[in-house]
DNA sequence: GTGATACTGAAGCTGATGCTTAACCATGCA
DNA sequence: TGCATGGTTAAGCATCAGCTTCAGTATCAC
C-alpha cells in the first residue's frame, strides 16, 4: 500500500498536464529524456525536472547506459492512484444502494430517513 | 468523456490533501461546509476556496437549502480520472504482454527484439 | 584529442496557490 | 427586533511550481 505522502506525491505529480503527458507517452514505452523532451515546448532543463519529480513520485523509473537515461512507467504506483479514487467513488455509491434500499424499505413501513448529510 | 481541461482541473483538485480528505470525507455522505471545515486546521473561507476548486472541477455538487450549503460528490467526475489512470495502465501492461509474447516467439525461432525503448 | 550528443546542476524570475484577516449578507429563532 | 449561525466576498501576503539561461560533466564517434 502506497503511504499518505507517496500517494501525495503522486496526486501531485499527475496534477501537471506535462507530466501526465509524459506518463501518456512513456505508457506506450520505454522512452530516453531527450526523446520526451522532444515534441514538448520547453527547454530539456525544465523536462527533466518534470522527471525528476515523476521519479520521486514512484510512477516512472530511469534507468542510464552510457550516456542514455531510459524512463519508463511504474505501473504500480499508477495502479494505487487507480485504487484510492475507486475506492473513494465504490463508498459513496455503496452508500447510494444502502440509502435507495432504506427508502424502498420505507415505502412498505413507515418513519424518518435522516437522509445522507 | 470529460475533455481535456476538465480532466486537468480534476487532476488538479485532487493533487491537495486538504481536498482529497474533503473528497475522503464526502464519500462517506454529504455534508455542509461548515461540518466539512470543522476537522480542518484552517480558517472557513480557506476552506469554501477548496470547496470552489473542487466544484469546478466537477468532483464535487452543492445545492444551498436555506442558509447552509450542502456539498457531495460527482462519482462521474471521479470514474473519469480513475478511467484516465487505468487506461494507461492497461496500455502499459498490455505492451509487456506482446513484449512477452514476442520473447516467447523468439526463444522458437529467431531474430532480434527492439525492446522497449 | 576534438567535436557532437545526452544529460545534469545551479541560480533566478514570474505567476499561481494556499492561506490569512476583516468585513459583509442571509437565514433562523426568541 | 435583535442576536446567533452559516456562508460569502475581498484584499493581501508568503511560499511554491514551472520555467528560463548558463555553465558544466560524461559518453560516443571519428
Amino acid at each position: 500500500m502506497l503511504n499518505h505522502a507517496a500517494l501525495d506525491r503522486a496526486f501531485q505529480a499527475l496534477a501537471d498536464p506535462t507530466r501526465r503527458a509524459i506518463v501518456e507517452r512513456l505508457s506506450h514505452g520505454a522512452r530516453s529524456v531527450s526523446d520526451l523532451a522532444r515534441p514538448l515546448a520547453m527547454s530539456l532543463p525544465a523536462v527533466m525536472q518534470h522527471l525528476a519529480l515523476l521519479e520521486r513520485s514512484g510512477l516512472v523509473t530511469s534507468a542510464k547506459v552510457g550516456r542514455v537515461r531510459t524512463c519508463r512507467i511504474e505501473p504500480k504506483a499508477l495502479s494505487q492512484v487507480e485504487a484510492w479514487i475507486h475506492a473513494r467513488r465504490a463508498e459513496w455509491e455503496r452508500r447510494l444502494d444502502r440509502l435507495g434500499d432504506y427508502l424502498s424499505e420505507l415505502q412498505a413501513g413507515g418513519g424518518d430517513v435522516g437522509a445522507d448529510g
